[in-house]
DNA sequence: GACAAACACGAGTAAATGCTCGTATTTTTC
DNA sequence: GAAAAATACGAGCATTTACTCGTGTTTGTC
């Protein structure tokens, strides 16, 4: 097993600069039409270099993943204070909705590894994590807004607002950015909806 | 242009058969991995067969959409007789959900066409006319429900509630039967939530 | 400044895959 | 039953693509 070399300064920011990169590539083709030469092109480098830093397109893809699980964490960490939690649903969802959408605005490429489902095998593993953050994340929001909801009907809600989440990202950021407000509403709705008769059971 | 020769009736038969075989293997491996040499080893026949009767993969997987999209048709004739629509809002869901699972469960390869995402650029089109027709049918029970909704708000409606229905049709088919109700109660619960406003605005 | 480690290159390789083509067999047509 | 049209084969071609490797350059360490 070759151990990793000790990276220096031009090396991480080349990983940086690879990640981005991977991002467009990603974003433009999608992940299995995405190559790896066209990767190393947009970065401005050779395969060979790419090589040196990412064993291979999968190791990409989850050190891709990895950076979008810190920036939705980071988002939602600051659009959370203790006591959201107890606000209106609409403003609720709005809270939750928002920074997700801007952070994949500002990530093309986010859901070109968080929304296909016909992905290879290889990656299922890098999406599943993702998914499984974003999830992990509602289900803390819906445990702090219905604490006696027994635990397997928190998850299942989790799952399912996190699912209608995806399908509609889609749709809201190819949209031009005109009609997109149109869109978020309509999201917000749908989960609104889904979510209200727990709010009543109270 | 070389013009569709007169298919015999071994012919026709190739062609249902190669049919079953692409919907077979798109399902254990989504379309973008599945290979024209596997579609024609599942069915029991050479590479130059297959193409002696699909002009290449593309036109198999827009038969494929074509077939599924017929089937979905009359799935939903026989569950829809006039006044359907005006019953109350679960179970006018209930009969749109019901029909689909089914159609699903019985034709693997489905979701690998209707479902996911990432796609390459050759089967948008099929894709889409798949998903378009599905939303048109959505379209014209909501209409009959709310008449005077206006068309444009019908139809953000009718492809906001489509996707929705898109997202958790990969979890339902692939949950063990046992727990599939459950599931389908919940995407029940989620389009019911979505829509009730509409109800009341009536 | 010398030595090693990390970085960089890019032509090239092996494997996969959509698809072709020459040829042979079966079915239809007359 | 003979010519034509349709069906069938499967080896293999052309292309794509993830990844390698030999070689040269830059950076860090002593």
């Amino acid at each position: 097993m070759p151990e990793e070399p000790r990276r220096q300064a031009r090396g991480q920011r080349r990983m940086v600069q690879l990640l981005d990169a991977a991002a467009v590539v990603f974003a433009e083709a999608g992940y299995a039409k995405a190559t790896t030469n066209a990767i190393a092109r947009q970065a401005g480098v050779s395969p060979g270099t790419l090589y040196q830093f990412y064993a291979n397109k999968e190791a990409l893809a989850e050190a891709l993943a990895e950076r979008y699980r810190s920036e939705l964490a980071a988002a939602h960490q600051k659009a959370f204070d203790p006591g959201t939690a107890q606000l209106p649903l609409p403003e609720l969802v709005d809270r939750m909705i928002r920074p997700m959408v801007e952070v994949n605005l500002e990530n093309p490429g986010f859901k070109a590894l968080f929304g296909s489902g016909d992905l290879p095998d290889k990656l299922t593993a890098p999406t599943r994590a993702l998914q499984r953050a974003v999830t992990g994340r509602v289900a803390e929001v819906l445990a702090a807004r219905y604490p006696e909801l027994p635990t397997d009907r928190l998850e299942t809600t989790a799952a399912v607002a996190t699912q209608i989440f995806a399908a509609l990202l889609g749709t809201i950021v190819t949209t031009p950015a005109t009609h997109r407000e149109r869109w978020i509403t309509e999201l917000n709705q749908a989960l609104v909806g889904y979510l209200t008769p727990l709010d009543q059971r109270v």
